[in-house]
DNA sequence: TAGCAAAGTTAGACTAATCTAACAAAAGTT
DNA sequence: AACTTTTGTTAGATTAGTCTAACTTTGCTA
């Protein structure tokens, strides 16, 4: 079984990865830095972790999960989403409060509890934060999501997700009345400022591009029409 | 913050002399016992919670809890016996599968979450054990339990625990009918053979009065401490 | 009360995970 | 091609938690 560490590496390079477009490997220094430890450590670990056939890695190369190390990154991933799910539909946990606890839960060893909790919820596909769920087949589709600077003056488009989960940024969208599934106007752009207005449940606010770039707008799928 | 192995080390000492009747303190081996490690392991430990001021240690003394050690260890215990119940009444665990999963949910760190969770279960007083949950506050009763074997001939009892939670025992006296908040009654003694025969649910069987003495009957409220 | 067994401690070794400092390789720039 | 910067590795130290083996203290018992 692997070490909560362990596990924290493999799901560190999954993210960086298989949940980045245009990516399929990454560096040393990268994984260290997501992880927030010093590249010393991070390449002992790497070295552990190929020995374990965890991860394809050669000295002084890139890293990629192996078909196992995918495997168990994607459970730690469920896991996780799961319990964000958990925590915002049950406890009433707010969308930025979710996260830290998901951090610990997700090294819960149990694969029945993971079971339960996915029946219990309802078969979740996506977590609060609009990230999609992996299923415990395995099976994941990398959603490409569409941002806020995507939505022409005049449309309106539905809010899905953000990119940054820290604390400061999900309170601040908050204030703007910003949230999961709520409808978003996009009213008038200043290209020359760098900044867009925008509407949400009828209130009015400005936000410059950098933020509209955090902001997922819509999703490939289609929720008018049928299931 | 406390790691998770001190966390252990509290709980240990607090099962050994809170939540046993007549005992108030504990030896170096009966804890190392308890955590299922080496004396001397158990010996360096108690030294530094000893400095942490968490317990009362001399050297080739018993130890006990300080004030500040007890309190924590009954947040442990306290989790612990939440998630039991969350496991039990909302995923639907068995009496027998819960203990082993709680062990590591315990070490959640989340003040809000467990008070989120004890809410969400609606206050619960027990576990599925018939184990008394310790209160947010501190208070905590000690329940002096009865077992089968104060149980005369004819008499009907309430089933409120096991002071045995091995998959096997659980999993042997649930065969037998045996489960939380059901009627227990005895039909006749055998003590020439050590045995008792019993009816649960309309159907009868016999049991040791070994593992009768594992069985809690009715509940009595007896001493109280306050942390 | 002297001796021995049980209970408890200390010393020394090991593993996992981390760090800093020094070094090596790869990549980028003139 | 030579130099520089970035990236990554190795060596050595540190901390927490564990072990075994050897030692000490306590306390029972003959
Ligand atoms: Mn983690
Ligand atoms: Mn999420
Ligand atoms: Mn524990
Ligand atoms: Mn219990």
């Amino acid at each position: 079984m692997l070490s909560i560490t362990e596990e924290n590496y493999l799901k560190a390079l999954f993210r960086l990865t298989c949940e980045e477009v245009g990516k399929t490997d990454a560096g040393t220094n990268e994984i260290a830095a997501q992880l927030e430890v010093k590249p010393a450590t991070a390449s002992d670990m790497l070295r552990k972790l190929k020995e374990k056939k965890l991860i394809e890695y050669e000295k002084y190369g890139k890293s990629t999960l192996t078909r196992k190390g995918k495997k168990m990154a994607m459970e730690i991933v469920r896991k996780h989403r799961l319990w964000e799910t958990f925590l915002y539909e049950k406890l009433g946990f707010t969308w930025d409060e979710v996260h830290e606890v998901a951090e610990q839960l997700e090294h819960i060893q149990s694969p029945k509890l993971i079971d339960r909790l996915n029946a219990f919820l309802g078969n979740p596909k996506y977590d609060p934060h609009g990230d999609l769920i992996p299923r415990a087949d395995g099976e994941f589709k990398l959603v490409e999501k569409k941002t806020l600077n995507d939505i022409a003056e005049g449309e309106t488009g539905m809010v899905v997700g953000v990119s940054d989960n820290s604390s400061e940024f999900l309170q601040y969208v908050d204030g703007l009345g910003i949230a999961i599934n709520r409808p978003l106007k996009v009213i008038s752009r200043k290209p020359f400022d760098a900044i867009l207005e925008i509407e949400v449940k009828g209130k009015r606010s400005s936000i410059s591009t950098r933020l509209a770039d955090h902001i997922f707008i819509s999703r490939e799928i289609k929720k008018s029409t049928k299931a």
